[in-house]
DNA sequence: TTGTCTCCCGTCGGGAGACAA
DNA sequence: TTGTCTCCCGACGGGAGACAA
């Protein structure tokens, strides 16, 4: 430690702990920061605080979706009780004059070699009886030499935890056939730990000698539990007031990011390269997800919607990509992902032209060029064909929107800054969308006064140097095509406007626009015709229509109120009534 | 349980695990919110926090240094990991026309008796070795009866916890001399809960023979462990603002309160009473602690300081009392109290009379001239006069936030209000510094206007009249919530309005509308009718019915008034009686 | 009356080789 | 090569009365 290696090794641990998929900006880079998903990682409200929550006024907020920052700070930490790696980055809002170039590479070259290995644990490590077994490849690798002319050779390995913390563990060579073997000290380890099957062991033995231990938990704890100190709608208003104190003050503050589980603060050269594709429904796409050694193990899927996930960010590219995913998989994946977390699945060019109606060759094209998946991606079963997403070009809204979600910027530059006379008229500092500084004293023509709401609906910004100013002026045409498009439709423009509907024995399934009705009986009409059995539905004799809503429950049909089912109706079911 | 005396053993259990010292407000109540109070229960930043708090400009904030509100609703909890217990309470901030009236008295009257004993436990207790040697005045008045014509009289006990998990314990009267012991069970007990030597074992027998076990700690937990999900100043900032708002917009928010940490929610009642003392510098004071069963005994100081504890909130009551203490204790003490957390020390009948002035300021002048710690007080090195605690004159800024408190109420309540004629002038709204009224009223053009409505709709905080108003209009809104939601705040989508039912064996789930329901027979009646099972359930042969509260655990119905079940309700099961 | 000690004995679990996937 | 099983034996700890404060 005296050396500096300790330092060094602490940040490779640190590393290794975080995962293959971790992504920690460096310092001096710029980054985009997404509040929304800040929030996203905030405890769940209980059911009664979601109650309250509707009973009482939120306060609207005018943060942009988007904040481009410089990293101040980054330090790597890791939770006293669980050893869950974390970062503490210090953000400060990115000023006007901040051109958007790509981030130098950053690389901090360590000043040594590290050994390391990293070994999911068994159900006989985990085991009360006996200790942990190290396989030989690692061991050879990474344990400081034993004494093979002993006959059971054995020495003590003195390592650290992530916090220093230090673990004594006996390692021996014996047993017929004979192997490497952690006994003495691994219990109390996994104790401490409370490891379980499946978690990962992490091993790490600097060039100095210097032995460090650390874990990777399966399963990271989800969404932390509510605490009882303040309530999360106070989390809540805290991370939007504090982001948007710093905008206005040009003034740092500091957010916790879990690379592990959601991606909030993206590089902006990662932005950038994203942006450069160009995200529509029917893409194919692939995701890297932690798992297994073999890290090109991705999962794959469709792109079947595109546009905001929440009301409360309009045009946000927070999860705007809603997707399906080709095979079902044992762990959790989001139905809704950010551009910047996937890659477009690219095959062949003639593919790129035609995705949905080479839909099923080209992944069997693309399967057979990628060896180890092939078969199983061919087991995919059902396609779906959204009647509006088949590229007939009838889905404007969704092309509108995909243009303000993605916009036609010049390449390898972000979107946010090219036009700006307008912000000339100079945008103080605004919360809760009221201009503290000005009191409206700018305001002219009524024309402007219209704009200027809109703009001020959509977000607050500083100074007219700042470099926001660009995407207000980008986000204010948005805004308002946004605004006619609502009034026409009467809701939320971007979200994917039909929902499937399936029936027994059908093997196609078909969508359904349920904004376009004003009630069930009309939808049942909608469903007999879909499925020609007019009067079979309405007649009560042989179909059940049932339903899973947003938290994948299937639901009778009728028992909610219209708009309530409207809003959580995920798929519809016809089916036989005895089932 | 089916008679709802599950409810009152739980309100019981708690209030025991909270302690005498406990003083949670009732439903409907008046009580003062001290913010600088609850932001001291946050955890404490890091050093590099604080050094970057210090580099950022810290956004200015108004709120006044105590709220007048109504208690809207109590919930009483514990922590899942420590058995801690706090209250949920939601408060509504108070509106102008709300006179000071000192609440009515709450008393909740349970409907049966309770047995109960807490025992602090001995090393014994606590060791590996044996059980819990239960008192043999509990053991006859809280145990249930043993057979004692047997020679080793033994039974088992079954207690819920106050998460309604169940402990078993064997309660047994052996040895020489005889005594009653709990034996196989207590150590998984005292394993579970991490018990250890000074703690408190609580137990509680209902009229109806149901039992109850809990715990108080010797050291509850101080300061919570900083969180990784969110900073320091991201709770600061939202407890803040969180006030602001419902300040601004008279709507309710919620606090999370631990009557055992800190008070800084505040009975009307008590503080009116407080406040009818005079303190001063050099006033001798008693203090209730928590303690061993003579509860009389109490920390006597002197008081030698009054003034602001923090510069960020001019003029507040909280812990404004520079304390000096009379016998150092092992227990940490405070150096600043708040005025209700003390009673002015009376020695005799004989300095009460004494003639300094009339009525109060008597005992100021006994305590003034007790003999204990006279030397003590010529100590004193710091002395805070602020304007308005020693009555020569007023600051007018403190009366006007004052005013903005506690506003306009009958003269002669408290010092808080004996002047009033600015109070006409109505609330004023300030967040961050600025005065969002006084924008408001600069106003003059309808144009402006309607920009201002926009504003307003924006920041949810109306005119000057509907901030008067806010209180019934929110109650109104409250009682058409279930209709009017939708339209209202559709920031929450996916909520349901009907609640749903699933049922054993049965795939498809259905959903109710409790609103229409009278309680629960009526819902009984149309559970059966919606599987087809009329009777079955009334019976209780067949089939039991379970909901799922906003906590996610599985209850039995009809333990719960109806209008909580209602309240908190997320999904009805109906199972075999078997499971 | 009740806190602590010590003794008895059953269970748990660390650590070894056996064995098999 | 390595995951699991089983066996051995020592340590831990639950439960009893003894004893003393």
């Amino acid at each position: 430690m005296a050396d500096g290696a300790g330092d060094d090794l602490f940040k490779e641990l640190w590393r290794l702990c975080a995962g293959p998929l971790m992504d920690v900006p460096c310092v001096q880079d710029r980054v985009f920061y997404f509040p929304q998903g800040h929030i996203e990682l905030l405890p769940e409200p209980t059911e009664q605080e979601l109650r309250q929550m509707k009973n009482q006024k939120s306060p609207k907020y005018d943060l942009p979706s988007k904040i481009l920052c410089r990293v101040i700070d980054v330090k790597c930490l890791a939770e006293m009780e669980t050893d869950e790696v974390y970062a503490r980055i210090t953000l400060q809002p990115s000023s006007d004059n901040d051109p958007l170039d790509p981030n130098p590479i950053c690389s901090e070259k360590p000043k040594q070699k590290f050994y390391s290995f990293c070994k999911t644990l068994s159900t006989s490590d985990t085991s009360t009886h006996g200790g942990f077994s190290v396989l030989r490849k690692h061991a050879n690798e990474c344990l400081p030499q034993l004494d093979m002319t002993m006959e059971n050779p054995t020495q003590e390995l003195v390592a650290k935890d992530i916090h220093g913390v230090e673990w004594k563990f006996k390692h021996i060579y014996r047993g017929h056939p004979k192997r490497h073997l952690l006994t003495t000290g691994w219990s109390a380890f996994v104790a401490a730990k409370k490891l379980v099957v499946g978690d990962s062991f992490v091993f790490l033995r600097g060039e100095n000698g210097q032995l460090r231990v650390g874990i990777r938990r399966l399963n990271p704890p989800q969404s932390p539990t509510p605490s009882s100190v303040v309530s999360t709608q106070n989390m809540r208003l805290g991370v939007i007031v504090t982001a948007s104190h710093s905008v206005m003050t040009s003034t740092m503050f500091v957010v916790y990011y879990k690379p592990r589980t959601s991606q909030f603060i993206v590089s902006l050269n990662k932005y950038i390269d994203t942006m450069n594709n160009d995200f529509k429904i029917g893409m194919r796409f692939k995701m890297r997800h932690e798992g297994e050694d073999p890290l090109d193990k991705r999962f794959c899927g469709t792109i079947v919607g595109v546009g905001d996930e929440s009301r409360e960010w309009p045009n946000s590219q927070w999860r705007s990509l809603k997707v399906q995913w080709d095979e079902p998989a044992t762990m959790q994946r989001p139905d809704r992902v950010s551009c910047w977390e996937i890659e477009p699945l690219v095959t062949s060019p003639l593919n790129m032209i035609q995705p949905m109606a080479k839909g099923k060759r080209s992944r069997h094209a693309e399967a057979s060029s990628s060896a180890a998946s092939g078969s199983k991606e061919s087991q995919v079963a059902t396609i779906w064909h959204p009647p509006h997403l088949n590229g007939n070009g009838n889905s404007s809204q969704d092309l509108k929107n995909n243009k303000a979600v993605v916009p036609a910027g010049p390449a390898g530059e972000g979107p946010a800054c090219d036009h700006n006379e307008d912000g000339k008229k100079g945008m103080d500092c605004w919360l809760f969308g009221v201009n503290l500084t000005s009191s409206y004293s700018n305001v002219v023509t009524p024309l402007e006064k219209e704009l200027w709401c809109e703009a001020s609906t959509i977000l607050h910004c500083g100074p007219k140097e700042s470099i926001i100013v660009g995407a207000c002026e980008i986000e204010k045409v948005q805004s308002l095509n946004n605004h006619s498009l609502s009034n026409k439709q009467g809701h939320v423009p971007s979200m994917r406007t039909r929902t499937k509907v399936k029936m027994e024995g059908v093997a196609v399934g078909r969508a359904i626009d349920l904004t376009t009705l004003n009630g069930y009986d009309e939808l049942i009409v909608e469903l007999e015709k879909m499925f020609d059995i007019e009067g079979e539905i309405i007649s009560q004799k042989k179909w059940a229509v049932t339903f899973t809503d947003e938290e994948n429950d299937l639901m009778l049909l009728d028992d909610d109120l219209w708009q309530d089912f409207c809003k959580m109706v995920k798929r519809i079911f016809i089916c036989s009534k005895e089932d």
